[in-house]
DNA sequence: CCAGCATGTTGACGTTGTAAACATCCGGGA
DNA sequence: TCCCGGATGTTTACAACGTCAACATGCTGG
């Protein structure tokens, strides 16, 4: 085991970034400080700066966590789905939503305000983002192969999906959509990826 | 005419959002601030204060305009297009697409990191969201009094057409979605459009 | 056992958002 | 016409932030 309560710490890293999930749950996305994370940590406020360049490393690293988090969500909810390709696929679509909404301000750091050479500055990012859109390709891969989804290139139906169930997500997140009891996540976002789905289909 | 070189500005508020959207558009979104926005008016760092309540509410005013301008963007392709629903309502979702790719800081802010109470705050906001939004959902009610649309909710449709559109134009601007040559914008976004509207379509 | 490196701390600098106190200008009533 | 009050800008101030440099500490391999 390594040390607990020394004066090195094990593995500030990774505290750091459970601290600034954390943090961001609770607050607003905009409001997360690199002192105040450290200090949750219980750390000098400069200690972050052995482990993360500057604030957007530590940025990029939550979400590439929270990219993981999303992929398993999504592939644990086909699994549960019937073995169908095309329930399957909306299923990890309806999966998708609801990991956004539950994890609002996350999903938010996923898609933050990096510029377009983010992935370039941040692989690790883009390897975790480029895993989970694969989720949904293979999806639509084997749904090709069963010869229930039309046959066009299976990255730009992925891209198509993605679209969908991303701008979905965020447009519930800001409100615009709005989610009552009678317009539950689930049967809106279950809805509307059926649209989308009967434009796959065939 | 008022007075361009006194003391007192004439339009000052309007000035300041000019110049951030201006700024916006040449750096960051992120590193947009309200001291720099006055330096560029030529204007203390604290005059802003006498037009906005704080950071925000310039931030408001600015996807305000966006909202408008997107508004009118998405009219205008649909009076370009041909008399058929179906193909108008492409023809904005397309034109949707292009806007967020030809201002996406601007694009940024109107989708920015408000928490859910930020329509109430900033009601002009909502309202110019909402109008935009309208144009979505009056093509596709044409569309069912047409008969070429299915009959579900205009207003939930409306929705999956809007979050197709807006996730679409989101992914693209993150550098998610790759544009090159021989993939432009007008190509791919009017490719995964056409996917929809056959979910649409009835 | 000790030297060096990784890790954490302290202090400092410039920038930011915001508030309070002050200055200046403008238009309308005497 | 004069002048005063409200609207608009300015100055000064403060705390918090991101980041850097200089320093301190403790672990580890030779």
């Amino acid at each position: 085991m390594t040390h607990s309560e020394t004066y090195h710490h094990g593995d500030l890293r990774q505290a750091l970034i459970d601290a600034a999930l954390e943090l961001v749950s609770e607050k607003e996305v905009g409001s997360l400080s690199l002192r105040e994370v450290a200090r949750r940590v219980g750390v000098s406020h400069a200690a972050p700066y052995r482990h993360f360049a500057d604030k957007d490393a530590l940025l990029a690293a939550m979400a590439t966590e929270g990219f993981q988090m999303l992929g398993r969500q999504m592939t644990a909810a086909k699994q549960k789905a019937p073995p169908d390709p095309v329930e399957q696929l909306q299923a990890s679509g309806i999966a998708y939503v609801h990991y956004a909404l539950e994890h609002p301000s996350c999903y938010r750091v996923m898609f933050g305000a990096y510029g377009a050479d983010h992935g370039q500055k941040h692989p690790a990012l883009a390897d975790a983002a480029t895993q989970t859109f694969m989720v949904l390709v293979d999806e639509i891969i084997a749904g090709q192969k069963a010869g229930v989804i039309r046959l066009d290139d299976a990255k730009q139906l992925g891209w198509a999906a993605w679209a969908l169930v991303h701008g979905l997500a965020m447009l519930m997140i800001d409100g615009q959509i709005p989610i009552s009891e009678n317009q539950t996540v689930t049967s809106l976002s279950g809805f509307i990826t059926r649209v989308m789905v009967e434009g796959l289909v065939r």
